[in-house]
DNA sequence: TGCGATTTAGTCGTGCTCGATATATACAGG
DNA sequence: CCTGTATATATCGAGCACGACTAAATCGCA
C-alpha cells in the first residue's frame, strides 16, 4: 500500500518532498557561500546583516529583524559578535531609549568592497538562466506569502 | 552609482536576492512545520530523520547523513536525543563494528500514523498548484546540482 | 602476517535559531 | 502626575549545524 494518500505522486521519501527541497537547497547555498565569506571573515547570517546595513545604515535591531525575519534573541548576540569584530557599533536611540541603532564602522563600510565579488560568484554557481531565476524568485515569494497567510488563518 | 554590476536587475537588497529567497523560505517552512510537529514531539530535523527511517529501517548513521546531507557531528547528538525519547535504538553493526545501525522502536513506527496528517497539511499551506509544485521541485534540484558541480570545480 | 591508509562515529568548541521570559522605556487615560 | 499597557531589546536554555580533531575498526598490500 502507498504510504499516504497525497496528491500527484507525492510520497514521504525526502527527496521528493518540497520541504526537503528547500531544506537541502538552503543547506547547499550555505555551503556555497561559506568559503567566499570566510575569506572576508563573515558567516552567512552576518553577511545578510551587512547587506541590510549597506543598503541603509543606522537601522534599529527591530528593523533588521523585520527585514531578515529574525528575533531579537537571535540578532542581539549576532550583532554583538559583529561589534566585537569592529564592523559596527550599537547605541541607544537618543529620542527613544528603547531602540538600539546599529551603525557601520569604517571597517564595516569598507567590507562592502572586499565582498563585492560574492554575489556574482554565487549567482554564477547557481547555473540558472535569467528566466529561471525570475520564475524561481516568483514562486518562492508566492510560497512564503501562502505560508504567512496560512499561519494567520490556521492550518486546520 | 549602482551597488554592483550584476546581471539583469539583481541588486544587493536582500529581498531581491535568491539566496535570501531560499533562506526566508526555509525559515517560513520551519515555522509552518513547527506547530504540527510539536504536537507529536518532534523537531523538524528529527522529523526528517524519521521520514528516512520510515522509508527504510536499520540504516547506519552514515546512510542517514548521505540522505539528509548532515555530518556525524550533527546526527550523533540528534539521534541520541531521539533514542532517549524512545523513538529508536542505536547498536553497532555486528559485521562491521564501525557502523551504528539505527532501528525504530514500536513507538517510532507508531509515530508514522500519528504524523500522517502533517505532509498534506503543509502541502495545503504551500498554496501552490501541482504544476508550480513540480516546476519548483525541478528548479531547486537543478540549482542544487549546479552548486554541487561548482563546489567541485571551484568558483574562481 | 602485519602495518599503514581509509572508513565510521563520536567529541568539542563556536555560532545560529527559537520560545519563554525579563527589564526598561514610552505612551495613554484618568 | 501616576498607573497600566504596549513596545524594544536582552537573557536564558535547548536544539541544530559546522569544522577540526580523536578513536576504533576495517581494508589493502607488501
Amino acid at each position: 500500500m502507498a504510504d499516504d494518500n497525497l496528491p500527484g505522486g507525492m510520497s514521504l521519501r525526502p527527496e521528493s518532498m518540497l520541504c526537503f527541497d528547500i531544506y537541502a537547497t538552503h543547506h547547499a547555498i550555505g555551503q556555497a557561500y561559506q568559503p567566499l565569506l570566510s575569506e572576508v571573515g563573515l558567516t552567512y547570517p552576518q553577511y545578510l546583516v551587512m547587506i541590510v546595513l549597506w543598503d541603509r545604515d543606522g537601522q534599529s535591531v527591530g528593523d533588521l529583524g523585520a527585514r531578515l525575519d529574525l528575533a531579537s534573541s537571535t540578532l542581539t548576540p549576532l550583532i554583538k559578535r559583529m561589534e566585537s569584530q569592529g564592523l559596527l557599533e550599537r547605541k541607544r536611540d537618543s529620542s527613544d531609549e528603547r531602540k538600539v541603532r546599529v551603525t557601520l564602522t569604517n571597517a564595516g563600510r569598507e567590507l562592502k568592497q572586499k565582498a563585492s565579488h560574492v554575489p556574482a560568484c554565487v549567482a554564477r554557481a547557481f547555473g540558472l538562466s535569467m528566466e529561471e531565476f525570475v520564475q524561481l524568485h516568483g514562486m518562492l515569494g508566492k510560497l512564503r506569502a501562502s505560508l504567512r497567510n496560512a499561519r494567520v488563518t490556521g492550518t486546520a
